[in-house]
DNA sequence: TTTATTGCAAAACGTTTGCAGAATT
DNA sequence: AATTCTGCAAACGTTTTGCAATAAA
């Protein structure tokens, strides 16, 4: 149970608690979650956690950088583990899906960007919103 | 003020309504405005406007097709008007600035998207986070 | 023992809804 | 006159906050 940000935590003075770990790990299961899904699966392990604790756990992680949120359409922000490779966003507007790809297909955007407006793009923040080839199909 | 979005709104059983009016051209004015500041920009004129009715307005100024709203990070929706011509938006993490862009930028990516993954890009939502020229000397 | 963290309840925020009165047709 | 639209107030879902009790250090 050592784990490496435990001693991170307690270096700057936070403590380690079930709470903290089961949110780590149901966002490390979840892949996407938004806070309701993560306290629902949080909440599948200890019963009494609050959606309150989950919030500022959330907020916490992320300024820990071992977490990140992102925005997909409508719905409440989804939370990912930092540490997973970086990605792009493709959310289906037909099914729903969200599928992560590689940051290389965003090159040619990134390039031209840079090239002729000066502009710095943060890759791991691209969501690309379109029909994913099953619902093209359908 | 005959203008044409008038008859299309009583051809389909709906009224032109000051409220309405004043609505599009807070959008107009805005160019990327949330419903809250699109409120203010109407109540200028209008004082007794209600923050439902901007709702339920741009709902159906959506619906007519004449408005569109995009998902900019955390802020509520910004609405624009669906006849300025398309574009991407650029926003920079620094100054909060919201850039319109030439659609023509992501035509790299779409090729590879196509291609690689059969996803069909909604280029007009495409939202790029990042930092603009003149927050990155700053 | 100290003090960060939690659960709870209440507040805050953006958005939606029901309804009676006002306005457009 | 008929019916849509508005303002108001209340409800809603999500997120934040204050506080006393709990638990990690």
């Amino acid at each position: 149970m050592a784990e490496p940000w435990h001693e991170e935590l307690r270096a700057r003075g936070y403590r380690v608690t079930p709470q903290r770990q089961l949110v780590l790990e149901a966002v490390t299961a979840l892949r996407h979650g938004t806070p309701e899904e993560i306290c629902t699966e949080v909440q599948r392990t200890a019963r009494g956690v609050n959606i309150s604790t989950i919030y500022r756990t959330l907020e916490l992680l992320e300024q820990l950088g071992l977490v990140k949120h992102t925005h997909l359409g409508h719905k409440p922000p989804t939370y990912h583990l930092a540490t997973e490779a970086d990605h792009v966003h493709l959310v289906c507007r037909g099914c729903g899906e969200v599928y992560d790809v590689t940051p290389a297909v965003a090159k040619g955007l990134v390039d031209v960007l840079e090239q002729e407006y000066g502009f710095e793009t943060d890759v791991q923040h691209l969501t690309v919103y379109g029909r994913c080839r099953d619902c093209r199909t359908t």
